[in-house]
RNA sequence: GGUCCUGUGGCCGAGCGGCUAGGCAGAGCUCUGCAAAAGCUUCCACAGCGGUUCGAAUCCGCUCGGGACCUCCA
């Protein structure tokens, strides 16, 4: 079998992927902060790392999947004095805070599904582990790397510097960090300008807030990270992954943090997703540019001409590498929502080939190129490029200009299922149910309708039928084995 | 200011020393009552200037763009 080989930001290379005792596999990935609606940002993210888990699956591991829910500790502006997001959030909309929580995780998990991402195998939140958060500040401090000051405990980022490397994830120089740290305001209790928070002392008005050993207050944004990955997945584990603009401070933190606990960087492997830029700018809640799910499915959104599926939407985003920037458009957004449709469509005639003695197609070697972008860091546009040799396969077939044998067939159909649906997430956006088998019967009535007028040479007619199931969206081609029709 | 990434045809995007990426759009042909679909063929590239090399989109240098991070964001 081939090496997977996985890009790891530590090295800043490529590296063949093994596991610490495969098939066993520890994966962690920042989920969201859930104090507002998640955008189509973070939802690249959660759909990069589910074609890394569903591909890992794939190979047989046994992969415990672990992604967060931040419900508490992620603050507002400046770092360590900004208000809790959740709790301001709360304050504006008059609600408890875990409303607020709740609204947005359950928001959260339905865009997930609509995007038919698999559910981690364990999803933990930040104030479900306030202990946890807490004894490893208790550990760090008594390890002489943090200390308290007025309620809030602080990592001592140059002791720990002194026998660590702390710019792991980034390759800068601690010096250089040192001089150009912005000065914040109401930090005066630190003593190292990049030391960072690890509990933090919470003002009477503060909404979510725990007893301590230091007081009453809440727990930094980093440690719950440590204290959930250290929980599940051991002080070490195979894979981290998350967003590039968590990797210079919230990673980086992480890592001191848990080697400050217990001596163990916690993943051999650091994974990290490139942004989603809208006209070669990053989308972000903070420049206004984003979007929303919804609003892509819907298309209501000044930037868009109609409203995309979400299974073309994912198709989109793996039309690009998960370490580049992928530029949205409504332009690109169309032009992956006809791939896909071609993708799938000839799923459907791949059902219909009929086999053939020889063959004059190499479809196992076309499965090993599939293999083989897959195991190069996760190719997935190699992959879709692969596919689409599959496609022209089965076309090729279909129109008589190629043929199959049995075999073939089968194992293109074997393709399909293991790198179309199973690793890409894909699926046939075909509504079932009742309301679909009634429209089936209309269909079929028309069509009949519609193949008499042509028998009778009465083309007017059966031209104005064709233009008006068109006007109504509804598709009809006329093929040699018949009228068929799609949405 | 520092750290790093990046510049590929009309658009989106792979490739990262020699071998067609792919998709969408455009053109032609085949099929077809006409369409559509499909198939085949085809047009359109590697920011600029130097260098290394038998050979560079791919490596190196410079110039000019764009972006991210160093403050909250996946």
């Amino acid at each position: 079998m081939e090496k997977l080989y996985i890009y790891n930001t530590l090295s800043r290379s490529k590296e063949e992927f093994k596991a610490i005792n495969a098939p066993f596999l520890g994966m962690y990935v920042c989920g969201p902060t859930v104090y507002s609606d998640v955008h189509l940002g973070n939802c690249r993210t959660f759909m990069s790392f589910d074609i890394i888990y569903r591909y890992l699956l794939h190979l047989g591991y046994k992969v415990r999947y672990v992604r967060n829910i931040t419900d508490a500790g992620h603050l507002e502006g400046d770092a360590d004095v900004g208000e809790d997001k959740i709790s301001k959030k709360a304050k504006l909309s008059q609600l408890e805070p875990m409303e607020i929580v709740q609204q947005y995780t359950v928001g959260f998990r339905d865009i997930m599904a609509m995007f038919n991402t698999l559910p981690p195998s364990i999803e933990p939140t930040a104030t479900g582990h306030i202990i946890e958060q807490q004894e490893i500040a208790k550990q760090i401090i008594k390890n002489g790397l943090a200390y308290e000051h007025n309620g809030t405990v602080y990592f001592d980022v140059e002791k720990f510097a002194k026998t660590n490397n702390y710019t792991v994830l980034t390759n800068r120089k601690l010096e250089e960090l040192l001089e150009n740290t912005r000065d914040l305001d109401g930090q005066e209790d630190k003593k190292g300008r990049l030391d960072f928070a690890l509990w933090i002392k919470a003002k009477p008005e503060h909404l979510m807030k725990w007893p301590s050993p230091w007081g009453v207050g809440f727990p930094g944004w980093h440690i719950e990270c440590s204290a959930m990955s250290t929980k599940y997945l051991g002080e070490q584990f195979d894979i981290h992954g998350g967003g590039m603009d968590l990797q210079a401070t919230h990673h980086t933190n992480e890592i001191a943090q848990n080697i400050a606990y217990c001596g163990k960087s916690p993943a051999n492997y650091w994974m990290h997703t490139n942004m989603l830029t809208v006209n070669g700018q990053k989308m972000s809640k903070s420049l206004g540019n984003s979007f929303l799910p919804m609003e892509l499915f819907t298309g209501n959104h000044p930037l868009l001409t109609k409203g995309f599926s979400p299974m073309a939407v994912r198709f989109f985003m793996m039309q690009t590498h998960y370490r580049s920037t992928l530029d949205f458009s409504n332009e690109a957004l169309t032009a992956s929502e006809k791939a896909y449709t071609r993708l799938i469509d000839s799923y459907k005639t791949l059902q219909t080939l009929k086999a053939s003695d020889a063959s004059t197609e190499n479809v196992h070697a076309l499965e090993r190129e599939c293999y083989h972008a897959m195991n190069d860091d996760f190719n997935t546009p190699v992959l879709i490029a692969n596919l689409f040799d599959a496609i022209r396969m089965i076309n090729s077939a279909n129109d008589k200009k190629s043929s199959l044998t049995q075999e073939d067939i089968d194992l293109l159909n074997k393709i399909y299922q293991h790198f179309v649906f199973d690793v890409m997430g894909l699926k046939k956006e075909e509504e079932t149910g009742k309301a679909n088998t009634a429209l089936e019967g209309v269909m079929q009535l028309v069509l009949e309708l519609r193949d008499k007028a042509k028998v009778n040479k009465d083309f007017a007619t059966s031209d104005d039928i064709r233009n008006k199931l068109t006007a109504a969206h509804i598709q009809v081609k006329d093929t040699k084995e018949g009228t068929t029709w799609s949405i």
